[in-house]
This record gives structure tokens, C-alpha cells and sequence, in this order.
DNA sequence: CGACAGGTTGACCGTTATCAAAGATCGTGG
DNA sequence: CCACGATCTTTGATAACGGTCAACCTGTCG
């Protein structure tokens, strides 16, 4: 929220993203500036699709300012949601390295700034600065970490543990709180989290019933028994 | 197999493996000779645990004689098999890049032949020869999109579709031939694809049935039709 | 030849998807 | 800023899918 007080309609106010996001913030300043004369700002209105399956687009986004949902669809054209990206996180990365399309679809749910790099200008960027690389690989260790810990939370749990991990996942700071705001609608948690809205309704329900949670609004979650919460 | 020719057993001649690696076999000779110098050869024996979770092993493993299988614990004390190492395939980089422990096991299935590159040697690699870099990206954007694309799968498939998709796929090359060995036994495939061994026996035996499909032995399998089994 | 792990088959039941319909919430345009 | 419509959410009834338990079979290897 704060940081966008900084951002006014100025592209170039925009890439100030550029310094926010951990692959670039370590650099000088001189290189950091180096790397927003290669980044572009561009906005994109609620429900825009920023680049689809079959998409060659080649660039990274860093979101500056909004959400973005990025989901796949299953070979049975069901669609899943992978992730939700806030200021400062970024994708296309996958097109970057591969040469191929992108798999997955990238949609503003809100008013949106990006910053593109081109695919071109950010590989002059690694090979000049191979120390950006290193900070790229271990933000792709750490995806692929998470991506096959999911995986393996869909192969072994069953829907009411995974959403007690959730929860618990998303209370980020349990000393500080024990409220937190769901980042999407219950019907994409459903779809992240590989079960159906009606499910997602009635466990939630369950896990109210039982004392575990409290729902104080529809977003709003309040943990009242985390150590219960994942044993369930 | 041809390969394995070429490896005696001096350990020098093990670490020839390096230059299998996708990621360094762009390089010159002389690269090639310091990376190699790096390497380090060592041995294992079927049921080995060549990492753990917790560890803080900090190695790059390529992979030059054997299969490793490489599995997870979910939280609730589950198992699921990630995936099989053969030769040429690499592990390990998980730990490379974060500063954090492993989160999965490596085992050796077989008598296996491994080079391992510490971290430090690796890094010192990478600031110098960034294209490396560009390669392990490629690498792990690959790898990154097949895990997400697996996830998608567990999501939104039902057994029976992941279970044709695992065929299909493993049928390397439908023009030259239609039968295809697993690569593992089917208690393994069964954690592998998030279900039970009795779930893969009767959802093969289904498949059987309705002619998609014929068992030949327990590990061949002959797909009759193809584009039946995607339908599924 | 016997032991043991892997594989198969059957019966049963728990979990979760599906369909349907009513109710709450949110974003948009006036 | 409010009201409307679209979308999300909840709840109920039903059924399919797949896990579990148990028994038996099979192949492999010492």
C-alpha cells in the first residue's frame, strides 16, 4: 500500500518496481538503473489476459501495483489455479529459459501495472551480471520446492488437511495475529487447492463447528486452535 | 548401456559423466576439464540413502551408473515418489541455491556411480562461466513447468486419467514402437501417482479389459490404442 | 525349496464430486 | 453513492470414486 504513493502515472515512476523484487535488489544503483532502461511499464485493466497458453510472449513481469491470477488448464481442459502474484513478485519466467510457449494463463483481477523486461535485453543483463543469475536460480529452487511439496500434498493429504495447511501457511506471523485475510474468492481457493466450492464451504463450516477457525467475514479467517488445526 | 563402457573403475573415468549433463555440454574441452577436476566420484549400494530431509548436504549429484529414486514425506508422514534418476539425470540443486536443508530423500535403487560438485565449487563455476547459468536456468524452467503441470494433474485428474497420461507419455516414440517398460514396479508407480498399489492393479486390469491396453509381464506393457487410452 | 516382497482380487466404507436451489456479496454503471 | 445483476457462497441429497483391510497368488532369489 505505502509504496505505491511513490508510483504516479508516470511510466518511469512504475519501474521503481524493478528495486523491489529480491532477484534485483541487491545490485548497485548504477546496475539497477540499468535495468529499468530495459524495463517497460504497462496497465492492464480487471479480467485482461497478460499472456495465455501458446502465448510466445517473451518477457518477465514484475507486478508493480494489483493482482494477477496465473492458472493452467488440465489435459481434460480443467482449470487449475497456481498462484496468485502481488506487488513485487513476478512470472513469465518459464518462457525465458525454454524455448517454447507458455503453458499456464495470466490474468489482472484488479487493476494491474506491470514492468516488462524482453527476453533479449534480460539475458544481456545475466551474462553481464552473473551474480542476478544466481539470485534467479535460488528463487527457482525455492518455487520448485514449493511446487513439489504441492504436489505431494495432492498425492498424500486428503482436501480438510490441505486446507488446515492453508491456513495455516497463510498465518504468517502467529505471535503477531491470528487473523488473516484469504488472498482470493473461496471458489479459486477451491481451484488452488484442487476441490470443489461446495467442499471448500463445508469444510470451512466443519472446521468452525469443531473450533478450530472462526469466519468473521467471508475473507476474513481468524485462527482460534492452530495446534488443533493441523492435526486434523 | 553403451555409455557405461567407457567407465572402468577409476574414478577419473567416472566423472566423464559431467559431460553427459545437458548443462555442460555446451562448454569447451578445457571448461569441461576444470569442471571435472571439481568432481568428485563416489559409490553406492542399492537401498543407500544418498541424501536425506534435514540434511544439509550441499552437492550437485549427476548421476553416471544406476537410478535413484527420489521421494518426499507429506505431512502427514507419507511417502510419494518425486521421480526415478537414470544416468546423465542431476539432484542436489535444491540445496544449491537455498540456504536451507533438503526437503526430499535420495536412494540409491541399484549399485550407482554419482559426481558430486560442492556448492562453493559450483558457485565459483557459475560467476565464472554465466552461460552455465543460462543452461541450469533452462533447466529448471523446464523442470519448474513439469512439476506445475503435475500438480494441475493431481488437481484435477482423476487416477485413471493420470494413470493413461503416465503411459502415454512414457511411450517415447509411438511411431517406432508400442510397447514401453516402466520404469519402476507398480507399488512405486502407485506413490508415484498419488494412489495405491490396489487402485493401479485394478485400474490396469480395467484397461486390459476395455483394450487400451495389454500387459506382456509385469513391467511391459503394450498400448493397443492410444488415442483411446487419452480419451479415458 | 521356502521365504518374502510385490501383485491381484474381493468386500466394504469414507471422502468428496455432482446436481440443484436458495441466499449473500461484490463490482459496475447510472 | 446506491441499486441492480452477476457471481460467489451455502446447504442438501445422492452417487461415484478410490482407499482400506484381508486373503490369496506369483515370481524371485538365496
Amino acid at each position: 500500500m505505502e509504496k505505491n504513493k511513490t508510483c504516479g502515472h508516470r511510466h518511469d515512476q512504475h519501474k521503481m518496481c524493478v528495486s523491489l523484487v529480491p532477484i534485483f535488489n541487491h545490485l548497485e544503483v548504477d546496475q539497477m538503473k540499468e535495468i529499468m532502461k530495459a524495463a517497460q511499464s504497462v496497465a492492464y485493466k480487471r479480467g485482461e489476459i497478460i499472456y495465455h497458453a501458446g502465448d510466445e510472449s517473451d518477457s518477465l513481469y514484475i507486478v508493480s501495483r494489483g493482482k494477477i491470477r496465473i492458472y493452467r488448464l488440465s489435459e481434460s481442459g480443467k482449470e487449475q489455479l497456481v498462484r496468485i502474484l502481488q506487488p513485487g513478485d513476478f512470472t513469465g519466467e518459464l518462457a525465458l529459459f525454454k524455448e517454447a510457449t507458455h503453458e499456464a494463463y495470466a490474468e489482472a483481477m484488479t487493476e494491474t501495472n506491470v514492468c516488462m523486461i524482453q527476453r533479449t535485453d534480460l539475458q544481456q543483463l545475466l551474462l553481464k551480471y552473473p551474480s542476478i543469475s544466481l539470485k534467479i536460480l535460488t528463487e527457482f529452487s525455492n518455487r520448485l520446492d514449493e511446487s513439489e511439496k504441492q504436489t505431494t500434498r495432492f498425492a498424500t493429504e486428503k482436501v480438510e488437511t490441505r486446507i488446515a495447511l492453508f491456513l495455516a501457511e497463510s498465518l504468517a506471523d502467529p505471535a503477531r495475529s491470528n487473523e488473516l485475510e484469504l488472498p482470493m474468492s473461496k471458489k479459486d481457493l477451491a481451484s488452488y487447492l484442487g476441490t470443489t466450492p461446495e467442499t471448500i464451504s463445508r469444510k470451512f463450516a466443519e472446521l468452525e463447528q469443531q473450533g478450530y477457525i472462526k469466519q468473521k467475514s467471508p475473507r476474513i479467517i481468524e485462527i482460534l486452535d492452530l495446534d488443533g488445526l493441523l492435526l486434523v
